[in-house]
DNA sequence: TCTCGTACACGCGGATACTTATATCCCCGA
DNA sequence: TCGGGGATATAAGTATCCGCGTGTACGAGA
């Protein structure tokens, strides 16, 4: 939920905010899996801060659906099964193809060069790490001329809820590959401001990553919900 | 974002919880308006409990969106211009319009008998506060059956969010008399399983209630953004 | 008198140290 | 072998402290 209108006001950041972010990429990334405990003495040590701003984050993180609590016993990396995938990317569905039709008729040339140039960065892009950032930046600019704030803020909730998983879809070349050409089709559609088409292909673009990855998961024996 | 799967699984509550319903009750009920400044020390007096758990409750409250916290500057209640109202009926109507097409088809007679049931106590309930909790009671044990919890939390989240003005709303007697009967229509649509019927009766409710409050507050001069 | 700058008070973010409650694990005894 | 009880680990909560950014009020200078 975090994200509504960051960015437009100056807000001095927190330690617990630098916390969250170091935190959200971690997780992200893999660096800490799914189902990891999160120990609030140990990373306040890590961190060099004390509990009270980790609790911050921690709390903030859980808010976003990638870090659960349970009281007394703590927090946890969420894991996620192939059951909450469906309904990720059922939501996301959702929300990014209404944000798109109301975006299309307002999306001015400028903004949609900019997104071809984020998808040419991507194919150029050689660090695995960046792509995710990318291929949310690709998204996010069709969407942004929608004219709902918080509508955008639940998107970005969503991708970054989704984050870890898309990433394991971009490594894989052959998935990323047919992403981008999907991406070219999505761009072309809205170029010629055809909303219905532009959304029909963002809708398939969705629900093949949505099948690819719990396939995956299904299949490949990634770690579970704690 | 609370409540995904609450209650589900039993979880020891914590002060942080209490305090965060507490608070969210107030506020709702119009008790602590719009604006008024959360000082931590002076609710950890008030409540008798220490900084630390007012502090995650409003954390808590400001992922919901019903408290805005600026750091050095402190929480306060927050406002909800016209445009903020729309933008959160806008996102209900997409979120719950779809929680009602995947529901219709799978409710069961039992459900749609609780669901009268709901209607009946909301016809005679005397108590203003009591309304937004029954008229919320009453659209979500429609969607139960849509079968995505994550839906499911995100129409509950914006329940919470709008909460304070639907309650605005009900205290008009005249656009309640009007909600009832939409709502008989649309339990009947419901009854019929006629799906689509269901969701243009629910989409022109949530319209009707958007606009009647967006009139309210524009021409009514209510306490604003802080 | 009006404006600008400074100084002070307030309140938040954060640190630290300590207490309490709860879950889990392991061991010991029946 | 199994179940209960204690030891341990860890989270939740308390009490207090400090530093710093912000807003404000007051006094000095134009």
């Amino acid at each position: 939920m975090r994200g509504f209108a960051e960015g437009l006001i100056d807000r001095p950041q927190t330690v617990a905010e630098q916390v969250a972010n170091v935190m959200r990429e971690a997780i992200a990334s893999g660096t800490l899996k799914a189902g990891t405990a999160l120990r609030q003495d140990e990373l306040a040590e890590q961190f060099g801060f004390s509990r009270m701003p980790i609790r911050d984050a921690l709390r903030q993180l859980e808010a976003e659906g990638i870090v659960s609590i349970h009281p007394t016993k703590g927090a946890h990396v969420a894991g996620m099964d192939s059951a909450e995938i469906a309904e990720i990317y059922a939501v996301r569905e959702l929300l990014e193809c209404e944000a798109l039709r109301l975006s299309v008729p307002a999306l001015s040339g400028g903004k949609l060069d900019e997104a071809e140039q984020v998808l040419d960065q991507i194919d150029a892009e050689r660090n695995v790490g960046r792509w995710g950032a990318l291929n949310r930046a690709f998204h996010l600019s069709l969407y942004h001329a929608c004219g709902n704030q918080r509508l955008l803020g639940l998107i970005e909730a969503h991708h970054n809820a989704a984050d870890r998983y898309v990433r394991i879809l971009l490594s894989n070349l052959d998935y990323r590959k047919r992403s981008q050409a999907e991406h070219r089709d999505l761009l072309a559609a809205c170029r010629q401001r055809d909303g219905k088409k532009a959304v029909s292909v963002l809708r398939q673009h969705l629900r093949e990553g949505s099948d690819t990855l719990v396939n995956a998961i299904e299949g490949g024996g990634l770690s579970r919900k704690s």
